[in-house]
DNA sequence: TGACGCATGTAACTCGTTACATGATTCT
DNA sequence: AGAATCATGTAACGAGTTACATGCGTCA
């Protein structure tokens, strides 16, 4: 369920088409709730049909027709809800260190590669989280305006505080995340003898 | 397909029946990878179905038996290629990141409630990773133990570095969460007023 | 006119969750 | 005798992944 408060999370910021969803999904909110379009068209869909959207169809082009999803009032109330229910806690499960507790069993190349290949996935996801951030700082962020634009400005400092409080946690994961890869590199050398294999 | 080389983890330190995998699996490897009792069971069946497992019965009181798995070598050569394969990256799904972007949404109760909540959840989860590090600093660990039993006293520091490497990863996660979420209760206090709702 | 972006999905499958189901054994 | 623990699952459903399918619009 919760890719449907992440799908609503967005567009209570505006309505936009199925399109603009998953395209502005990928650009915030799926930072802490990916989702691939295959899921999120079937998704607006259901939606719909539960009353939590209402669709319009706009004209694109001569021919064309999209379908522009905003937010009902029973959306707007199942929302509220989620957000004032306790969060379910999700048990651990990491490939990265489920490998990092059986490295014992690793050729000490593999070994190496993973460490390194996880390090870099999570350096390049901290310089877009870093870089999504300062769009959130300097209220440039294109889903963050438009959010804004409903509320009086004395709430702003608000809303835009609580969004940077939650990349502040993700960031910390990520620089936790890197520290932590290349101590294991160091280990990796230190236990299997530095040379090239 | 993690969950298959997390059973297959646990079950090169001895051989084990379902039962035994179950109870030792949520000691250990649940640490980094979650799953019921209903996953493992069927999977079980599953990998010995393929070959990376086989089974004894093995007679249980007067009239009851039970099913002891031992790992074979196809089983120990999939192992292997695991570990040496590059890890899967897995997309961030973290509810508490999505409803901490939204705080705006959330009654000011509510909000203070799920970040309690969050930080009490790690902060027990923090005491017992700690309490499982430990155990394997001083190699008491149960199925530490038994996998040392397989391998030279010279490997032993080796394999036993390795699981405190990424028993420290995890630990390094739940202080990054507990302190986070303790930033969030400021964060809401500043921004909703301290009074008590 | 061809490439790229806009637009919207379906189909098949695997993985994971929740709830339920059943019986034997051992300990107190 | 009853409780706890050992033992092993199934059934139904929901969530997530991967691959594929189709056509229009716009701009160079």
């Amino acid at each position: 369920m919760a890719l449907r408060y992440a799908l609503l999370a967005l567009l209570t910021s505006r309505p936009m088409t199925g399109y603009d969803v998953s395209k502005q999904f990928s650009q915030s909110v799926a930072h802490v709730w990916h989702a691939p379009d295959s899921q999120i068209y079937p998704e607006l869909n259901r939606m719909e049909r539960d009353g939590l959207l209402e669709s319009s169809v706009v004209p694109w082009g001569k021919k064309g027709t999209k379908k522009e999803y905003a937010v009902t009032e029973a959306g707007v109330k199942a929302f509220r809800e989620w957000m004032d229910s306790p969060i379910e806690i999700r048990r651990q499960r990491e490939p990265a260190y489920l490998k990092a507790a059986y490295l014992e069993w690793a050729e000490p190349g593999a070994a190496r590669a993973e460490l390194e290949q996880f390090r870099d996935y999570w350096t390049e996801h901290l310089a877009m989280l870093e870089a999504t951030r300062a769009t959130l700082v300097d209220r440039s962020h294109p889903t963050l305006a438009s959010r804004l634009e409903h509320y009086d400005a004395a709430q702003w400092d608000r809303i835009v505080r609580y969004k940077i409080f939650a990349y502040d946690g993700l960031i910390d994961q990520a620089r936790a995340a890197i520290a932590w890869a290349e101590r294991g590199l160091v280990l990796v050398d230190e236990l299997e003898g530095s040379t090239v294999d």
